[in-house]
RNA sequence: GCCAAAGUGGCGGAAUUGGUAGACGCGCUGGACUCAAAAUCCAGUCCGGCUCACACCGGGUGAGGGUUCGAGUCCCUCCUUUGGUACCA
């Protein structure tokens, strides 16, 4: 008979249900934790034992943290909006808010059956209005902001428009100049369209994945998907809410420094990042103006032998000679629907002459200007100076148009390949600047200088990240508090408005336009402003999911709070979280929008922390038994419900600990399941007899053996720390060494199987409660400190010493703890088997490491 | 291609200031209990040689080299797997 594991767990459930046991009160003179889960997505497929995996070792840390004195936060909560309860919604005409209730309902049931210490009376949910008001809140904190490159910070816009009003625009770098008195000359359109371009949430017009079918912009990670399910998507410019991400790149960058994070998910961050160190310059057009482009490489620009644009550059056409329009025309037009994946994924470089041509600063000679599709409008001007000898994407495009190849960095043969190391400059001088003979860096320095007394150009730093597409055109998000004026103006919502709800539809279909449903909600849409009396129509897109997994940590520190989005003084108690454990496929797009908010809230002081999550770790992948990965065409899924009904929460939480490193992928096995559940059984067999009662002999022998008490003071010191470097199957290895050694004695000494039983609750709580009730405690053993060791008693007072001839083991010697050196050489010399390894020759070295081996080199 | 992580028994995995490779669990083998089975308990289990057995000997941490008295651990070259990313000028 197996231990009933059944009616343990439904008890102590209901217990700490009823006692509130892991109720996190808001104010403590203890030290505080705050232990975070990456909330889930409520799917209607229900949890998958992926889920646990975190959930379990955060409980553990929490659970073990609690009785370590510590004061723990440790909450739960729902990231439910999204795309999935929409598109059933497109089939079924049911709301989409039912759908995510049942759902969230029965991740909820699945989440308590795994016996998770988690204070539910903090459960946050990013589709109750309650919550989303906040989310809306912070979105009106963004865009009522600009970013001062001068301090380093977002600040409030009205700070923009005092600065202007007082300044002109020499506070807005890139701006057209104008005076402090034309400032405030202008209309009031004129200067909300100056503000708009500052703030960091705007609107522009840009290039989006359209998919007609599904009624929505796709973010380019979602393309494929689609694509594969059949929809076709297109690139179309549109207009679309943008947050300005990259005005922090700097100090997303620098600030993960300080950040204990897996070293390859900040080396993503920093890739994303992208940053590099280059120069702008301004290549003189024949025709009048000039051409901007970015080059990471000014020391090369002798070798510029042309130029070339993106197609879409604003400056083709004027670059476009009469007899190139067609084919310019007709390049533009195969490149505009080539979406920018099927740009990358085609290596072949195409490309079309525009006719026009530009002046090369630096040779005062006349260069073509081309146009190809190698060259993105999206990252840095969209136009480069072209270096066939140095560059290889601008070597293959030459050689395949048949544009001249001029070597001016030495150190590799251009006539096989560019080359693109360093190297001392060639064939580079003008009257007024050489770069010959220089090093690469040297001649950086030196033609940058140059441009920049020259007018020509400037350093400038780049990167990668660019602005975040921060708007979807579905019903089943957090719409934008934001209303268009029929002046052309937009309005921002008061704080006093929110939150604007969703309007309730009948049916969720596209709307047909490039309009979110939203449109539809006629009602909803048209709306009069009360302050101007103009009439105005609301936003009609919404938020993305990631909005509201941006803050939602600040909402479990004050998740009821009506007033604020979280108590100031609670938020400079419990920020930062200090462990955070997630899934690693949101390494780059979560964790960095939820950084940049904190940042931004930061600037704005509704926080205290530059940085929002302290520690990151995460959980690896589960893989069906057959070593692939799970998913219901390989019918090798594995249902989280089904293992707790046969084996038990413990047992489940147990295995997936016990599996291997929590990082690590790694496969599921039912056999290892049974092997945990068997070792739970052997816990509950120490402890009680066949009727189930406390086994009386727990009550009257009370002496450990010797080696049962160097197990138990040796158990208490591994389990705690390796549950503080989270190494958790080493720490249950050594649970059923201290059970199997406490098993071969028919004593069953109380003064170590009691504190025992707490070094097991953070793993198995249930089946802990139980016994620890059972050994005649009337309380939960949660807030139970946590026991000590005694490191004297872990310590035999013999030890096993190796004795090594020539680096291998030929014999074992046990000899008093921290015998000296000289007995140990000389027991080794003695010891009849190294005798036989030693025999007839010469020991020309001895090594000795104190009660470990000794080692003797002959020859 | 580039970046990152990782390769250890039949399987999941342990062991790193360089010092007994294989903890713990699974599986397997044998035994006890049972009419029998399940469950449970005990013993064994890296591979090979030799042995009735104990002992002993050889080999062994993806491959090859190196440093060292001694390398799973450090260094070099290579291979494989996984994850990320991809014309970023």
């Amino acid at each position: 008979m197996p231990y009933p594991f059944n009616t343990i767990e439904a008890k102590w459930q209901m217990y700490w249900d009823n006692h509130h046991t892991f109720r996190t009160e808001s104010h403590s003179t203890k030290p505080k934790m705050f232990i975070l889960d990456m909330y889930p997505y409520p799917s209607g497929a229900g949890l998958h034992v992926g889920h646990p995996e975190g959930y379990t070792a955060t409980d553990i840390v929490s659970r073990y943290k609690r009785m370590r004195g510590f004061h723990v936060l440790h909450p739960m909560g729902w990231d439910a909006f999204g795309l999935p309860a929409e598109r059933y919604a497109m089939q079924t005409n049911i709301h989409p808010r039912s759908t995510t209730e049942q759902n969230i309902a029965t991740f909820r049931r699945q989440i308590k059956m795994l016996g998770l210490s988690y204070d539910w009376e903090r459960e946050v949910d990013t589709t109750d209005p309650g919550y989303y008001k906040w989310t809306q809140w912070i979105f009106l904190q963004i865009y009522n902001s600009w970013y001062d490159s001068r301090r380093q910070k977002a600040r409030p816009i009205e700070t923009l428009a005092e600065a202007l009003a007082e300044h002109g625009s020499s506070v807005l770098p890139g701006e057209p100049p104008f005076t402090a008195a034309e400032w405030n000359a202008m209309s009031r359109k004129q200067q909300h369209d100056i503000l708009a371009k500052h703030r960091l949430a705007y609107v522009a017009e840009i290039p989006v994945n359209w998919c007609e079918g599904l009624g929505t912009v796709l973010a380019n990670e979602e393309v494929d998907e689609w694509v594969e399910k059949g929809y076709t998507v297109e690139r179309r410019p549109m207009k679309q809410w943008m947050m300005r991400i990259t005005a922090y790149a700097e100090r997303l960058l620098l600030d993960a420094a300080d950040l204990d994070w897996p070293s390859s998910t900040l080396e993503q961050q920093r890739n994303w990042i992208g940053r590099s160190e280059g120069a702008e310059i301004d290549f003189p057009l024949t025709g009048g103006g000039s051409m901007r482009v970015f080059t990471t490489r000014p020391d090369t620009i002798f070798g510029a032998t042309y130029m070339v644009l993106a197609p879409e550059h604003p400056l083709v056409d004027q670059l476009t000679t009469p007899s190139q329009k067609g084919a310019v025309h007709e390049y533009r037009e195969v490149a505009r629907r080539k979406s920018e994946r099927d740009r990358d994924v085609e290596q072949d470089k195409t490309g079309v002459a525009t006719g026009g041509s530009v002046i090369n600063p630096a040779t005062g000679k006349e260069i073509p200007a081309w146009i190809a599709d190698y060259v993105l409008m999206g990252y840095g001007t969209g136009a480069i100076m072209a270096v066939p000898g140095h560059d290889e994407r601008d070597y293959a495009f030459a050689r395949k148009y048949s544009l001249p190849i001029i070597e001016v960095v030495s150190g590799g043969d251009i006539h096989r390949e560019a080359y693109t190391g360093d190297g001392k400059g060639i064939n580079s001088a003008n009257a007024e600047v050489s770069l010959n003979g220089l090093s690469t860096p040297e001649a950086k320095a030196r033609i940058n200088a140059w441009l920049v007394e020259k007018g020509y150009g400037k350093p400038v730093v780049q990167y990668k990240l660019r602005d975040w597409l921060f708007a979807r055109q579905r019903y089943w998000g957090e719409p934008i508090p934001i209303v268009h004026l029929e002046d052309g103006t937009m309005k921002p919502l008061s704080e006093k408005e929110l939150p604007l709800l969703l309007p309730d539809l009948k049916k969720f279909q596209p709307s047909g336009t490039t309009e979110s449903p939203l449109a539809l909600a006629t009602e909803w849409v048209d709306v009069a402003d009360a302050e101007t009396g103009l009439r105005g129509r609301r936003e009609t897109n919404t938020m993305p999911q990631w909005a509201g997994s941006c803050w939602y940590y600040l909402r479990f520190i004050d998740p009821r709070n009506p007033d604020m989005l979280c108590d100031p003084e609670l938020e400079r108690y419990w920020m930062p979280v200090d462990l955070y454990i997630g899934g690693s496929e949101h390494t780059v797009l979560h964790l960095m929008y939820a950084r940049f908010w904190h940042k931004v809230l930061y600037d704005l002081g509704h926080v205290s922390t530059r940085e929002p999550f302290m520690k990151l770790r995460h959980q690896g992948i589960i893989l069906g038994e057959d070593g692939r990965k799970m998913s219901k065409s390989r019918g090798n899924v594995v249902n989280p419900d089904d293992v707790v009904a046969q084996y038990g929460a413990d047992a489940m939480r147990l295995f997936e600990m016990f599996m291997g490193p929590l990082e690590e992928m790694k496969p599921w096995s039912t056999r290892g399941v049974e092997g945990v559940f068997r070792f739970l059984n052997r816990v509950w067999r120490l402890y009680m007899d066949e009727e189930g009662h406390l086994n009386p002999r727990l009550l009257s022998s009370d002496q450990p053996t010797p080696e049962l008490d160097r197990a138990y003071h040796a158990t208490v010191k591994k389990v705690g720390e390796d549950i503080e470097a989270m190494r958790f199957n080493t720490a249950i290895a050594q649970l059923m060494i201290f059970i199997n050694e406490a098993t071969k004695s028919d004593e069953r000494p109380r003064s170590v199987l009691e504190p025992f039983v707490l070094l097991l609750a953070p793993f198995a709580p249930h089946l802990a409660e139980e016994l620890w009730s059972a050994l005649g405690h009337h309380h939960s053993l949660t807030y139970e400190p946590w026991p000590a060791f005694d490191a004297a008693r872990i310590a035999s007072d013999t030890v096993e010493v190796v004795l090594q001839v020539n680096g291998k083991v030929r014999s074992k010697l046990t000899v008093p703890l921290d015998a000296s050196d000289d007995v140990l050489q000389r027991e080794a010399l003695a010891d009849e088997n190294v005798r036989r390894h030693v025999e007839g020759k010469t020991v020309v070295k001895t090594i000795v490491v104190k009660n470990k081996i000794v080692n003797l080199v002959v020859r």
